[in-house]
DNA sequence: CTTCTGTAGTCAATCGATTGTTCTCCAGCA
DNA sequence: TGCTGGAGAACAATCGATTGACTACAGAAG
């Protein structure tokens, strides 16, 4: 008979240790002991030698599910994020995959899809032994505190603290914030304002503080009039964006705190017949590219967010669980110069 | 001794089966049918109360590691996808993880990780009892296979198909491009060109054969002038719609094979002093949000990506491993009117 | 010739849950 | 009274790998 396409192939038989064992004359704790490289082991080369070509001729893969019940750890680490169109943390699970292949980890990754409720269920079902740490990025106020205390493995959260909690690595965003301001007033520019994110969020809060540190350090008035906070969309971005530019003495530029917020900035200056850089000039926290897409193309503040992922990993892993983590990622931070950043033009001086 | 903040809880102390049966006087064998509601099990009602009593009072969760052992089923789900800051396969992922959850199903997502070569480590441990199944999403040219083929569970390919592989879960390309020329023409248009992706990819080729398809339906000429090849990048884009437009008989508009590549196209246009729409519609396969904040917005198709997602998760749950998976999805495709499309302009006619 | 020491392994308990089989009552029936 | 049958649970093997304790043997030391 022969046959036409290519069969798929059933599974093949499962080999375990014994059959290694067995194959290659020595007891499953030798074979175990070689894969191990366990220094208790005594063994000839040549007995080594069988076993490794046992192992190879036999395809014998090590079953996770026996290893991990037996030493309870699975070489895995669980991370949490709100959303996987978000390109922030795109590059965050970037560092993080890196960082915990180098260190002999898996890393799965996961949402809450959605489904608010089904979160607490699959954070549950990973903390049973599926994972030996869990990583919670994202930056929502933090109720589920509570839950990850409970947890039976260590955890740590990423780009966000949350009160209470003094597990967690950030970036430096007082900084992003302090040298985008510090970019602007370079320029020229002295009436900056700051298109904030929610004063739920810690990052953002973060950044109105670098903003505000920047504007006090260059001695420019922190006036209150030049914040608004929206809350981290385009249509919160519009709508902000409008209200900072309706408001007398013009900002001649703004600070927005990130770049799906800066979309709707940009597009509020255009809907009020303002050019950008022109009429006013717009700089966003973290780089993606995007930004280089926008009209005009989005100047950011690029912020290391894979090493913010790479940080989170190995200090999971090194860190005992019963240990402080606060960490600031201190990687450079820096401006990526595009055009929607110029002098102030001589209309607004 | 008062504290002043909290401290990280050490590890509670891990419950077993055991101890819920001994609490509850009952055997482990009864506390583990109570909680798989094994029908062969016979129990008064008190009893079973008393079970998920001492289970709730405990705060008993099933060991993952050992239940999976036995049962060598560890109801989670590996996907696999080039590249996480592609919203192409963030929408997959959204709707494969909705899928895995409503069928009792975890889903783990990794990406090669920039690594090429530890994405076959990586495939192999999974493999190895952590996943009951692998879906493998992208757009290579394949010479994975006999990897996948070797792999001791189930798999399928996710939008891509693979010479010789009888496991595959794909879009209706095809039909995403014919509804792309059907509005061209609809708009008045007869030159259309189309700005292909790679040859090597199975997506780029259903395109093309959509383009053709549609075109020749539509009494029109398949000029092989009117077809560049590009490699889903700006990049590529820039370049090839530059020579798209650059032939005499210049196409009234351009299907582009994917947003990336409009992106460039796009930016050629602007490049040769060219206006979308006015002097060249541009349209686009596959929506996402970039799509709005181009300039002029972009008009696309809508795939069903999220439901591509779901379909590939409901096949590798319920098909047999040695069966045949050539599944279409063939939920609803629409185009997503913005700016970047509109009829020919009396220059170009 | 013993005893000791080191080498090269072997033995067997163990991790926690699942599941086919078996046991123990007790009521019902002849 | 003796037997049967079913309800209600208990028993125990098993999944595959790890690891502390132990053994067998050869050569060296005393």
């Amino acid at each position: 008979m022969s046959e036409t396409a290519p069969r798929n192939r059933v599974a093949p038989p499962k080999v375990t240790l014994n059959d290694v064992a067995t194959l290659a004359g020595v007891d499953r704790s030798v074979v175990s002991r070689v894969i191990n490289s366990d220094p208790n082991l005594n063994i000839r080369p040549q007995t080594r030698q069988r076993v490794l070509e046992t192992i190879d001729k036999l395809g014998y893969r090590p079953n996770a599910a026996a290893r991990s019940l037996r030493t309870s750890r699975s070489f895995m680490f669980g991370l949490f994020i709100p959303d996987f169109a978000n390109p922030v943390y795109a590059e965050i699970i970037k560092g993080a995959e890196m960082a915990a292949g180098s260190l002999g980890y898996g890393l799965m990754t996961a949402s809450s899809g959605g489904v608010r409720l089904a979160r607490h269920h699959y954070v549950d079902s990973l903390a049973q032994g599926r994972v030996d740490g869990m990583l919670f990025a994202g930056d929502e106020s933090g109720h589920e505190l509570e839950q990850f205390r409970a947890l039976p493995l260590p955890w740590v959260l990423v780009n966000r603290r949350v009160d209470g909690s003094r597990r967690y690595v950030i970036l430096d965003d007082e900084r992003g914030s302090r040298l985008a301001v510090e970019h602007l007033i370079g320029l020229g520019h002295r009436r900056i304002a700051h298109l904030a994110g929610p004063e739920t969020a810690d990052t953002a809060r973060r950044r109105r503080a670098g903003y505000m540190a920047a504007m006090s350090a260059a001695g420019l008035p922190a006036d209150p009039r030049l914040i608004a906070h929206a809350d981290y969309t385009p249509a919160g971005g519009t709508a902000a964006m409008t209200a900072l530019m309706s408001r007398d003495e013009r900002p001649t530029a703004v600070l927005v705190a990130n770049v799906a917020s800066a979309v709707g900035a940009l597009h509020a200056a255009h809907e009020m017949g303002l050019s950008v850089p022109a009429d006013v000039s717009v700089i966003a926290i973290h780089d993606m590219s995007l930004a280089s897409h926008l009209v005009p193309a989005l100047t950011t503040v690029r912020m290391p967010l894979s090493e913010l992922g790479r940080r989170a990993i190995e200090m999971i892993a090194t860190r005992a669980p019963e240990d402080d983590i606060t960490e600031i990622v201190t990687d450079p931070v820096e401006v990526i110069l595009r055009d929607s950043t110029a002098p102030p033009g001589p209309l607004s001086r």
